[in-house]
DNA sequence: TCTTGCTATGCAACTAGTTGCATAGCATGA
DNA sequence: TCATGCTATGCAACTAGTTGCATAGCAAGA
């Protein structure tokens, strides 16, 4: 029951259609909200016929029309509301731990592949890593005065940053344990 | 399509009821899969048709009857199988990030609302992490030679106490920042 | 010219997960 | 004795999310 707040975020921060909110899922939102373009789709119909956002036909010479969506009034009050709301404890879902753990009922060559694989899952952390910190770069320069749409879309950048780092710094001691199973 | 696994991992680490899986959901594994009783039961009937698992039935005086499932060769091979499978990459769902991107649509009053929130939030997570820190102490004591399975239930639980201390730290920059809103 | 790829929207069918409720035995303490 | 709470299993209805596919226009390059 939270997509619809963090597209209704979304709109907000910058109207769109629902290919681009899903390009925006891809990258910046995406980042603590995943959601494919069939699911956008749906919701943000499920969100008009509520009165919460409001879409125009948008001709764009050469491309295909778009529906660009804004939030209105009713949509405003919705999400002020679900902010009061107490935060849910997180579903957390990570399949790599469940792997490790099952490691242990693996014979040497499953443990062979797992290294293999949590060697190539840290190379995906690492480019999300290093796309974090140009996107910081890019968008949060020291120099300027940050407003504080700008600063809140920083903190939680610096929140993936540091998920990411941290990931990576685990996905390291479990390298090494991996590889010490068995000794002594 | 991975409750099956970490039911898996479970049941292989300790044979055990659908209650009994429940109770560990909760605790030990529930740090990285979640689910409830009722999704576990319905899950465990399909492996036990399709041959994964097996169910005794086990008599304990004083308490209701319980259905005690282990994992059969064939469930074993299926674990096996997928160990070998690429990581997915992860469904981040983090709903509190939503929250503070919002928070640039919110009144003073709202804001307000979110801190406290994100204080009673804060106080959970560290909860969770003397929980861990508690756990680690208990299960896996510096003196004692751990063997493979433990060493690996060990590196999964130093994930979930890194996890929480990296939360726990950027809760302190979201709350930070919220204070500082508006200021110059 | 033909293929590839991007913009743009969507349906249908399926799988996964949540919520609310029901049942039943026994233990413990007010 | 009565309420509360834990052990133990489960159904039914619903909501959310995934997968596969379809359509269509235009641009760019082989």
């Amino acid at each position: 029951m939270a997509l619809e707040h963090a597209i209704l975020v979304s709109l907000l921060e910058q109207p769109g259609s629902g290919y681009e909110l899903a390009r925006r899922f891809e990258r910046s939102i995406g980042r603590f909200w995943t959601a494919t373009h069939q699911q956008i789709y749906r919701v943000l119909r499920r969100m008009e016929d509520e009165g919460w956002v409001t879409a125009e036909e948008v001709g764009q010479g050469g491309r295909p029309d778009k529906r660009s969506h804004s939030v209105t009034g009713a949509g405003r009050d919705v999400l002020t509301e679900w902010l009061r709301e107490p935060v849910q404890p997180e579903a957390v879902r990570h399949e790599l731990a469940v792997k490790v753990r099952g490691a242990a009922f693996a014979d040497a060559a499953g443990r062979t592949a797992l290294v293999a694989e949590v060697e190539r899952y840290q190379k995906t952390h690492e480019a999300t890593l290093d796309r974090y910190l140009a996107g910081e770069l890019r968008d949060f320069p020291q120099s300027e005065a940050l407003d504080d749409g700008q600063r809140l879309q920083h903190v939680v950048l610096r929140g993936g940053i540091a998920y990411a780092r941290m990931v990576l710094a685990w996905l390291d001691d479990v390298l090494d344990t991996l590889r010490g199973l068995g000794r002594d």
